[in-house]
DNA sequence: TTGTAAGCGTTATCAA
DNA sequence: TTGATAACGCTTACAA
């Protein structure tokens, strides 16, 4: 079923009827009334490839997220759906799971025109390969950028919101801290390291790597990190987490231990999850504005493709650190 | 940049672009070569939009999801996605937030023909129309699904789970127990109830309305049930509740009044949800096998889609009871 | 092995 | 107000 049958029913030409679904004013209303009747009748749906390939706008845009198992981005999808309806954009999501090769997959969906814009937040493609595309395309990244890359992003400044949380352990009394960093070596956890260091070097602390545990995202993997700290010669009284999954992982050892977070030990994570409220105790943390996010980057992006920007910037959002039971 | 300007530096028709480019075997290694070097020097990709056109494949499939802030779907997308992808299958996500405009928007993808199947895990659509749909193109629910629809589905027997957490329960002494529902009606929670009743009714316990609070989706939400629950005259020693989220908002609320949920109180929820593990007390909570459902769901969409089969299933799925500390 | 050309379903220009 | 038709980018008989 095409325009083309619809037409023939009508006794029209095919152009009538694209009229009548497209720009219903330019037809007669006699002849709109009998299309669409047929139409309804059929429960005729054009076929939006056809068009597409015609006007070369799909009015779709692609989220592409490195996995679903984290809380961290259901707030951003939120922002980012909310702002993209609004725009009358339909948005789409892709997971990744990491993998170069998926990623490769749906950033075809861009290059072959079948969405008009992507939103990435987590790429493994190399820099060079990212500056051509968004030199061509609508891209952008948010939270997790790709460092030297040519292209606007969105996020938060982690250097500053890791310096920020180490800094109020330091000035609460702390002087051996420790850090469960992770093992998927981002940008975001890069810079959360150096304001983990230039924290404490401000304060003539020790620096020595031995501080500085890498984890992958499970909570298991945050309770064994921390075991691992503990059992240095001078074991930290703080514990600095890159995620609130890892935080919590910690907390949970430092309780098998016999240590209570809050009192005998302060724990900070990231990413103010909804788990980190819940969980008792209830985790400290520093907190991005994740709708906010979303929000932003999908208005960047959605100018972009309308071409009303076309320079590339770098948005920084604010942070705030979230005092809760788990630290003093 | 097309393959007509690809051939044309090539010195070549658009039709041996095509093979270099899908067939590569059918061309002449020499001719092969000089099409791929210019192919690569200009990056070119070819436009998906156009072979869709002519295919009429587009190799992806859609799932439609009402929400990301539920722990309970990573898991059946991760099935989705190992399923799908072995079978080389694009995966998308579209989110509703149950809304059924956002639904019908997505499920245009369908007819219109941008994706070749959808698997859907919350439909607010009449059966009439899903019906219409489910007749005309690949789509099956899975895990939610439509009373009355002519369609495939993938889910666990709902009423028989809710009836053995119950009968756990009962089996363990205890007579008066409540219920914490969602008011977002669902079949998979009418079945719950059910299932509730039933387990009531065959040990002669008071099936009264007043043993069902509906709650939302929320901890929140969870917590107020579970205290209006335990105000009732015969106070509940036992709650089942339709989610793991809502249990252990009702664990929070029977501690803040004193009790201790496996001691004082026993709380069974629902999906084994990371969430449930990790919390402190750990949720008893009735299992689906989500990862398994994915699987299920995405092989049996892609055998409709490739004709293979074409008669609507019912396939049900096994659930598990698993006992925790918040029960006893 | 390669080329020609029709056709996928739509929109948009131009003419009637 | 409506119709004829070219064009969007690609694949695929069929022919050479």
């Amino acid at each position: 079923m095409t325009i083309k049958d619809i037409a023939r029913q009508a006794g029209v030409s095919t152009a009538t009827v694209s009229r009548t679904i497209n720009e219903p004013g330019k037809v007669a209303p006699e002849t709109r009334q009998r299309i669409t009747d047929i139409i309804n009748e059929n429960h005729f749906v054009p076929n939006s490839i056809g068009k597409t390939l015609r006007t070369a706008r799909t009015d779709q845009i692609l989220a592409i997220i490195p996995s679903l198992s984290n809380d961290f981005y259901p707030s951003i999808m939120k922002g980012l759906l909310d702002t993209a309806r609004q725009a009358s954009y339909n948005v789409l999501f892709g997971v990744t799971d990491f993998s170069e090769r998926e990623e490769r997959r749906f950033m075809n969906m861009l290059t072959t025109k079948q969405v008009d814009g992507v939103l990435s937040f987590y790429s493994s493609l190399p820099v060079a390969e990212l500056n051509h595309l968004a030199a061509g395309y609508p891209y952008i990244q948010g939270c997790e950028y790709s460092e030297g890359a040519d292209l606007t992003y969105v996020a938060i400044d982690n250097e500053q919101a890791a310096y920020d949380a180490v800094s109020y352990l330091i000035n609460k009394g702390h002087r051996s801290i420790g850090m469960i960093s992770s093992n998927i070596y981002t940008y975001s956890e890069k810079y959360r390291e150096q304001g983990f260091n230039r924290a404490k070097e401000e304060h003539n602390l020790d620096t020595g790597s031995r501080y500085i545990m890498r984890a992958n995202y499970q909570y298991d993997s945050g309770f064994d990190a921390c075991a691992h700290l503990l059992a240095q010669p001078d074991s930290p009284t703080a514990i600095f987490a890159v995620s609130d999954t890892l935080a919590i992982g910690a907390s949970k050892c430092c309780v098998s231990m016999g240590m209570q977070p809050g009192k005998d030990i302060s724990i900070i994570g990231f990413d103010n999850t909804t788990f980190s409220q819940i969980y008792n105790p209830s985790i400290s943390t520093v907190s991005q504005p994740k709708y906010e996010i979303g929000c932003v980057a999908a208005g960047a992006l959605i100018d972009r493709i309308s071409g009303k920007d076309t320079a590339n910037r770098r948005i920084l959002m604010r942070h705030d650190l979230i005092i809760r039971a788990s630290s003093i």
